[in-house]
DNA sequence: AAATTTTATGCAAACGTTTGAATTATTGGA
DNA sequence: TCCAATAATTCAAACGTTTGCATAAAATTT
């Protein structure tokens, strides 16, 4: 008796009905009598028992599970919003399981594929910064399954709903700041262009140094994967000779945060001689000194967005034809700092 | 066509082989012959089977599936413990389900009670602060399935494997440093001590100061959960009157860094006059001005010493016995910088 | 060539739940 | 009191795998 795990079978025996009857009157059908329902759901109470929800999975082809892949559960703006992602799922009652790619592409394949055999009833991804063939997930639009891309998303038509942040008004609105500060040369770090993140940035760098008649030097402009040591040596180029630029637009706040610490090393005055803007507001932005000015992107509600559009597509509120068309773009915000 | 996903039985029909033997030929049953297996592994490339993994979980009862329950995925020790813990797992063939109890301990029953439900194969939690009574764990024991508690775990016995850092060291390292820089006067920011964290780190912040024969005073320790505006409310009280304590011992590198704002704000030289360590080593401690000497966890070993613990009892290469009888405590380290 | 062992495959039940259709019990109306 | 309508329950199949046991085919021994 240890050994078993209650079963509906066992509630439809201590109370001599029949398993469906049980199986109705847990899932409050409205044909059950009140008094039915009631008396199975003490005994389940008193069995311990637990739905099997591998079984119910089977049957009723669903699982209540969520997929999620993701870069790194540890870079900040992910980590913030699969917080938001996994409580706004828990209320609806789905779980929430999580593959990172490390942004390898092959990982992402492979978690695309687990994540179809244990047959998620919706995937919410964050691509790699490399993936540009997103054939991996097609299967999941064979299969009808919902689709949802958040942040880092497909740069060409995929068939998908697609949430992210504005990053062309971001990185816009990051070199106007500067502009207006009165940077007359803005270098900018940005990452990738086959990322959607850097390559809207980018864009919006570039609009903005037209629209304040900034010059645009190749030399100033990187699109190295943003790492600390990337950025390092990019530092190390960008002030091996003078003039050096008057304002520096990091795409990603580590690397903002390595060219303050090396130009706080050489002694130059920020914000008076050099000026910086990082993007994400990493929460070490706040705290370096001086703090650094930075595009807020509300990863909470990026999470919280990307979970609305899931649940709208499953439930079916929302029309495939609609999702595809619109992507949906969630505000940006310049947060002043001292170090712009 | 379309609507039906292939299964095995197709590709059986389209061999003309009984689905038992396609079964085991996926799963390479040594039975099987060779050529069997090649063309079975063939058809099923061709038709895009993917196993269900709902239908082999009822049936075999395992699902390849680990739960994982812990308070905030965007608090630095555990992002970093999950990354380390989701890739471990990936590599040996498992999916990663994360629930997020916010610290509430309702929240961390009803997780617990669904992961129950969906049959993880083992699960791993770090638990809340406030969690003293864990019987809504019971019925993994029961069931037998394997359960890890890792850095956030029972104070009290209870019988399930444990890993954890090494607390009361890192409690005494912190509090040693402190005493052997030429603090005479070390305050405590601890959180509540129903949590073995802070438990065993005060338990070590004690034992040095005895060492060191330095005063205890109970105004200068304090015991609120470790959220920034707490402590800042401490910081307030701590330098409201001269003397000031000549060294605080932070909990949590959040507060420490509270504190050493707030002492930076009342132009107190660090560490000249106020010597400051923290616990974690969370990035920020690196960056801020001065940086914050603290204690580094290792979030990633714990995380893999943890997955590691949770494969050994899942194989059954350890006793039951064994697991209960010892925690496994990983080694921590002071890390020496400019706040002390 | 028959008997025996070995190797490969098939049969059918089982896992726990859901659900359309069928059946039984209850109620109300004439 | 009987019939019809409604409410409550049951039957049985299905979901896609896995697996013990039985069987068939091939290889080996006598």
């Amino acid at each position: 008796m240890q050994k078993h795990e209650s079963t509906i079978v066992d509630i439809a025996k201590a109370l001599n009905l029949s398993v469906a009857t049980v199986s109705r009157a847990l899932n409050d059908h409205p044909k059950i009598s009140a008094a039915t329902k009631i008396k199975v759901k003490e005994q389940a109470n008193a069995l311990e028992y637990r739905r099997n929800t591998l079984a119910s999975g089977l049957r009723g082809s669903r699982t209540n599970n969520i997929g999620l892949i993701i870069p790194r559960v540890s870079m900040y703006f992910h980590a913030a919003a699969i917080t938001a992602i996994q409580n706004k799922l828990h209320l609806q009652g789905y779980n929430l399981i999580i593959g990172q790619t490390n942004d390898a592409v092959e990982m992402e394949k492979q978690l695309a594929s687990a994540m179809f055999s244990s047959r998620v009833d919706g995937l919410m991804v964050a691509s790699t910064f490399y993936t540009t063939d997103f054939s991996h997930f097609d299967v999941f639009i064979r299969n009808n399954i919902p689709l949802v891309f958040f942040d880092r998303v497909p740069i060409d038509f995929y068939p998908a709903q697609v949430i992210k942040g504005d990053d062309y008004q971001g990185g816009f609105m990051a070199t106007a700041h500067l502009a207006k500060a009165g940077c007359k040369t803005i270098a900018h770090l940005s990452g990738p262009l086959s990322c959607n993140l850097y390559k809207d940035r980018y864009a919006g760098y570039i609009d903005a140094l037209r629209k304040y008649k900034l010059p645009f030097k190749k030399e100033w402009v990187f699109f190295n994967e943003l790492t600390p040591e990337n950025a390092l040596l990019i530092a190390k180029q960008l002030f091996v000779k003078k003039p050096y630029p008057q304002g520096v637009f990091a795409s990603n706040d580590t690397s903002a945060i390595v060219v303050l610490e090396y130009a706080r090393a050489l002694q130059l005055r920020i914000p008076a001689e050099l000026k910086i803007v990082g993007y994400s507001n990493d929460p070490r932005t706040a705290i370096i000194t001086p703090a650094i000015t930075t595009i807020e992107q509300f990863p909470d509600k990026v999470g919280e967005r990307a979970v609305a559009a899931l649940l709208e597509i499953m439930n079916g509120a929302r029309r495939k034809k609609d999702q595809v068309q619109t992507p949906i773009i969630t505000a940006v915000e310049l947060i002043r700092r001292a170090s712009a």
